[in-house]
DNA sequence: GTCTATACAAAGATAGAC
DNA sequence: GTCTATCTTTGTATAGAC
């Protein structure tokens, strides 16, 4: 892998447990083994590198999202089941989070290229899950009652809420817990 | 109001909307007009003053549930509004957002005295709409399926995530939006 | 209880050698 | 692409006068 990929990957797992402005290049190069200037050469100031770490992580989870979205007839609950899965393995820990519900907290004091990737971000899930919800009910696997878009928000603000909240409680059944009932509220019994 | 108020005050407003970690004693002098030693004298350390401002923006939402408690036989819907007065005004506003919804992506990086309140605050909030919620269902007021329990998590969870969203999206009625649903979900069409 | 002055460390960033 | 050396600013904090 590269360097620029690695120092993402290191800045991601910073950000996610320190959040933005509770992580130094200098921390960054002691868990890379090398120096602080070396960094500068990939990314030249960091808030470069906070639009990247990001950006990264929207096109992963938008990219679970775009395949569930090609196989356009994946049956509702499963496709509910994949989108949130990699959201699920990060709410299993003890000390991460998902990305932007870190970054939300501290949304007004982000470099404004690093407040565009994640309102995007919150924009794109929002939008996904609306899509999900709608079609799910249409087909009939989902029972609710409102519109699915305001039903997509709270599913979602639930989803970013809990992953903040999980940490602090300490418990890493926590957020598997708020998904189950998210199922609930969507008209099964869950799966 | 003496100076030790007027600066928890002051604090509490820059951490709603810099994060713990975004502003400095520095800040707080310039808003207050005085010298940043004069604000050693109230608090010795950052961490004093930002346990200080979480310690009592808990007492402050938790006098309101006390309240609710202290009256125990006020109408369920009328209670859950009540109780949800202050957050749903804190959410209508732009650039603010529950206290807590900004520290929980600081978390790992809080002094522990903060750490202990900030959970503390979770702690009692979901266990205060545990409460509200098992009373209103077992009245007739509330109907949803499940624990309890996991519908007040699931609840709290979308209030303190809607909070960090609604400000990324910069909409103000999102926050209303998802206590709608909230409400709608507890098995009403509303108030 | 508030001030001036100051110590000390860390942060973001650049220059220029290798 | 990585290094050493260095600059500048800011942040937390203390000493001691008023």
């Amino acid at each position: 892998m590269d360097t620029a990929e690695l120092i993402i990957t290191e800045a991601h797992g910073l950000i996610q447990s320190h959040g933005y402005h509770g992580f130094s290049y200098q921390d960054l190069a002691d868990r890379l083994g090398i120096r602080k200037p070396s960094i500068y050469h990939h990314f030249p100031s960091k808030a470069d590198l906070g639009r990247a770490v990001v950006a990264r992580y929207r096109a992963k989870i938008g990219a679970v999202a775009t395949q569930i979205k090609i196989a356009g007839d994946i049956e509702p609950w499963s496709a509910l089941s994949l989108y949130v899965a990699p959201l699920a393995e990060i709410g299993r820990t003890p000390d991460q989070a998902c990305l932007c519900a870190v970054l939300g907290g501290e949304y007004l004091v982000l470099p404004s290229a690093m407040q565009d990737e994640v309102a995007a971000f919150y924009r794109d899930q929002i939008a996904f899950v609306t899509e999900l919800l709608d079609r799910g009910r249409r087909i009939g696997a989902f029972q609710f009652r409102g519109e699915p878009a305001a039903m997509a928000r709270l599913a979602f603000a639930a989803i970013e809420g809990g992953m903040a909240i999980k940490r602090a409680l300490d418990d890493t059944s926590f957020f598997d817990g708020i998904l189950a009932t998210l199922r609930q509220v969507l008209g099964g019994d869950g799966n």
